[in-house]
DNA sequence: ATAATATATGAACACTTGCTCATATATTCA
DNA sequence: TGAATATATGAGCAAGTGTTCATATATTAT
C-alpha cells in the first residue's frame, strides 16, 4: 500500500495529496463503465443519429435519409447503441423504428451541445 | 433538396418525420465539436485523471502515482486534454501542477458518474 | 559546468474503430 | 411459392488511439 506510493525516484513529492486523490479516485471498472458511455458519445455519425432521434422516432431508412449516409452504416452504428441501451426499437412488419431510450443520454447529448456552444461563444 | 430525400428504393418512408428531423439536426461541425469533447472522456485513463484532479491539483508524478502507471503514458494523455483546454496547469520550477479547467466537463463527469450507478442498480 | 530529476515528446507497435461491399434474414405482396 | 424490400451482419481495410521505449528539454543542486 504504502509501499506502492514510491515512485519518482524513490520519494512521492506531495504525499498527503497523492494519498487524498487515491481514496476517491474512481475504481477501474467504473472507469471503464464511463468510458463506454463517453465512447458511445465520441462519434459524430452517433451524434447526429441521437440528435435526429431528439423528438422523434424514425425507421432506419429514414435515418439513413436524414443522415445523408448508407443504410449499412447506419445499421452498424444503431447495433453498438442498441447494445449500450442507448436506443430502443419497435418492428412494425419490416420497418423497425428507432427512438431514444436513455434520459441520462439525453442530458449528457445536451450539456455537450451547451459546451459547444459556450466553446463557440469564446472563440468570437 | 426534395430530391436529396429520396432513397430506400426511391420512396422516403415517413416524408414528414424526414423533414422535421432534418431540420432540427446538429450540422456535422457541430457533430465534430461535441463527438471531440465527448472523446475526451472515452477513454478510461483520462476519466481517472479527471477524477483524481477533481478535489486538487496534482502534480504529473504525483498523478502516475495514484494512477499506478508511467509518468509517460500519464504526460501524454495530459497533453491530450490540455489542447482541449479541459486541464490547465502552472509551473513551480521543474514541477507542472495540473487543474481541471473547465466546469463543464465536472458536470459531464458527475453526469456520466450518475448513470453508471443507475445501470449498475438496474442489473442488481 | 556537471549531475540529478520532473516533465514532454517522437517513433513504433498492437489494438480499436467506422466505413464499404457483399450477403443474410425477415417480412410483405403478387 | 417467389419476387421485392427493410434491416442486420460478417469480412476487410484505412485511419485513429493508447501505450512503451528512448530521448529531449528545463530546472535545481552540487
Amino acid at each position: 500500500m504504502i509501499k506502492s506510493l514510491a515512485a519518482c525516484e524513490e520519494t512521492v513529492i506531495h504525499e498527503d495529496e497523492v494519498l487524498a486523490a487515491s481514496r476517491t479516485l474512481i475504481n477501474r471498472q467504473t472507469a471503464e463503465r464511463l468510458a463506454q458511455i463517453f465512447s458511445a458519445l465520441s462519434d459524430p455519425t452517433r451524434l447526429r443519429i441521437i440528435s435526429a432521434l431528439s423528438d422523434h422516432e424514425l425507421c432506419v431508412c429514414d435515418l439513413s435519409v436524414v443522415l445523408g449516409m448508407s443504410q449499412s452504416a447506419v445499421s452498424h452504428q444503431l447495433r453498438l447503441l442498441r447494445n449500450l441501451n442507448l436506443v430502443k426499437y419497435r418492428k412494425e412488419g419490416r420497418i423497425v423504428y428507432y427512438a431514444l431510450d436513455d434520459e441520462h443520454i439525453r442530458e449528457l447529448f445536451g450539456l455537450g451541445l451547451e459546451h459547444t456552444a459556450h466553446q463557440e461563444r469564446m472563440e468570437a
